[in-house]
RNA sequence: GCGCCUGUAGCUCAGUUGGAUAGAGCAACUGCCUUCUAAGCAGUGGGUCAGGGGUUCAAAUCCCUUCAGGCGCGCCA
């Protein structure tokens, strides 16, 4: 199908091209035709501002070329109820009610894959985000994260693209030293409390718990190694716990990868070296103070960086290159990187980066996601992992439940600063807009099961007559819907999938209205079977959205 | 000091890429359950779109500037 507004856009070029074929007026080429939806019905459901536009270079008044361009409309289809002037120059345009209950009728027939758009042509496109290192569990903030993420590449698969879901690991370094570190000084003081904690350890209790895990296991058996021998099952247990956990959460979230990638087997496949390798042989590597430095100023950045430090440690950079370009070589043709906005002052470097590599610096996206502000009862709440003072995503989970969280998240602009405040999450929960969509779902439901116990099956869309449906109520929901589709493409453009969440709410009012004003089922049989097709569309779009936003939606409440 | 993000109703936030009278939820107030689920419906009040300049037929939206908040500016990750 056609988008709606394309079929529109088409008329109205049309209409402009005959003017200037016939000299009427004077610009050259079609000028871009944008349409927007008028906030009051009253004023079309499609309208254009395109005389005003042209107002100041034609000369003449913007209610005249508007005379002008409509005279020259040629409805072919037959779509269009009337077309009117209106305002300074507006043009707006009415469609046909039989135009709503022919996309109704192909709603229902595309079922599951109405909504489903094909701006991305199978194009493959990587979305990676979280990616948060495994020293400690998952909290508020990452939530934010993980849920616009997955909400994200939903949306991209929705818009036609093939989508590939990522978690890089970072499982080098120093900090996993720290952290094996931290769980084994625990599992010490387990046998002489005395023993000093690491002053720049991980204090949280998570690390006490998986140390008790140890020795519940291996009772002594690590007290008489040194630490050299013992280090070793400590980073690696502690790592696998706490990503173990982190798992649990996101599934629990309904966050699922398809891929979690380890930087270590970058190293392990040579890919940290061969990226350095190529680095220096297209000259962007030099020494200096003993350090390997990439001319990461040459694409803009504010300053060379570091490699390879001057100990011949590899700086968290350069397998960071090493990760990106093994994206680029798997073909992705778009590779999203979603970060906390905590890392913005990153983004330059790592352009940098793959532009030194060769790579079109526009087939990567960076978006970043603002941090959650906890506050409880007002008051800030300051949060780090390693002093250990967090709410943990699952806490977040276990009170307010995944759909209320996903939603809080979703119904916000990334690059807005959210302020959580968990009292007040709690407070409004069972009042949170989640349940008021929810709800609108499952109302549509129970309409069905009541329909099926009065005798009446749910009705095959080849047989019905639509014609019943001449409520202005109706009306507004099938052009709700119809809409849907354009709303996919608009915001999978735009990488925005919060906007799902306005429209969800907006069609959710749309249906309560309805279902408070006026019965589906009634002595009607015709009439009964159109609502009943209608509700259907509703509620396959209600579906189709909530999905995309990981957002359950529930038979019955 | 420099850079990025933000500032819209009492609170939390949208705002169709510059368009018509700036919207929603919560909170406050008033009504509505013998009929498919009241987690609902109908209504009322609430605004210097942080302040000030500018651009134009038109600015919450673009430019400049001031103020306020958040975050960055490592041979950390």
């Amino acid at each position: 199908m056609l988008l709606l507004r394309k079929r529109l856009t088409e008329i109205l070029n049309q209409a402009v091209g005959k003017l200037i074929a016939a000299g009427d007026l004077k610009l050259k080429t079609l000028p871009p035709i944008i349409l927007e939806t008028p906030k009051d019905e009253t004023k079309g459901d499609y309208a254009t501002t395109l005389a005003m536009t042209l107002a100041s270079m034609e000369k003449a008044s913007p209610r005249t070329i508007a005379e002008r361009i409509v005279n020259h409309i040629e409805d072919r289809e037959g779509i269009m109820d009337k077309v009117e002037i209106a305002g300074p120059g507006y043009i707006n345009l009415f469609l046909k009610q039989g135009y709503w209950i022919s996309v109704l009728r192909e709603i229902l027939t595309m079922g599951d894959r109405y909504g489903q758009v094909d701006i991305g042509k199978g194009k493959s496109v990587q979305v990676e985000f979280l990616s948060a290192n495994p020293t400690g569990p998952l909290h508020i903030g990452h939530g934010r994260v993980a849920a616009f993420g997955d909400s994200l590449a939903n949306l991209l698969k929705a818009a036609g693209y093939d989508v590939q879901k990522e978690y890089y690991i970072n499982d080098v370094g120093n900090q996993m030293e720290t952290l094996g570190r931290s769980t084994y000084i625990r599992y010490k003081q387990m046998f002489d409390p005395d023993i000093p904690f690491l002053q720049d350890g991980y204090k949280g209790d998570y690390i006490k718990d998986i140390a008790r895990e140890i020795f519940a296991d291996a009772k002594d058996r690590y007290v008489h190694l040194s630490e050299e021998e013992a280090l070793p099952f400590f980073i690696q247990y502690t790592k696998e716990n706490i990503l173990n956990g982190i798992r649990k959460d996101l599934e629990d979230f309904n966050v699922v990868f398809d891929l979690w990638f380890s930087e270590k087997s970058l190293y392990d496949a040579g890919e940290v070296e061969g990226v350095l390798k190529e680095l220096r042989e297209k000259g962007h590597l030099y020494e200096r103070e003993g350090a390997l430095w990439l001319n990461t100023t040459q694409f803009g950045d504010d300053k060379d960086r570091v490699v390879v430090k001057s100990t011949g440690q590899k700086t968290y950079f350069a397998p960071d290159i090493a990760y990106h370009r093994n994206k680029f070589k798997r073909g992705f043709c778009m590779v999203v990187d979603i970060w906390g906005a905590d890392h913005h002052g990153y983004e330059p470097r790592l352009r940098a980066g793959i532009q030194c590599l060769g790579y079109p610096e526009k087939d990567l996206k960076v978006i970043l996601v603002q941090l959650v502000s906890l506050l409880r009862e007002g008051k800030p709440v300051s949060m780090s992992t390693r002093s250990a003072e967090f709410v943990t995503l699952r806490e977040v989970l276990d009170e307010v439940g995944k759909d209320a969280a996903r939603f809080m998240f979703l119904t916000r602009r990334p690059d807005s600063h959210l302020d959580f405040d968990l009292e007040l999450v709690k407070r409004e929960s069972a009042e949170n807009p989640v349940y008021y969509v929810e709800y609108a779902h499952a109302r549509i439901t129970s309409i069905f099961r009541q329909a099926e116990e009065r005798g009446i099956p749910a009705p095959r869309i080849e047989d019905v007559d639509l014609s019943a449906l001449n409520l202005p109520e109706e009306t507004r929901m099938m052009k709700l819907i119809a809409a849907y589709p354009e709303l996919i493409e608009a915001s999978a453009l735009d990488l925005e999938p919060h906007r799902l969440t306005f429209y969800l709410q907006d069609l959710a009012t749309a249906l309560h209205n309805y279902y408070f004003h006026h019965r589906v089922i009634t002595e009607d049989r015709r009439m009964t079977e159109a609502r009943l097709i209608l509700m259907q569309g509703v509620k396959q779009v209600l579906k189709s959205a909530l999905a995309i936003l990981g957002i359950s939606a529930p038979e019955r409440m």
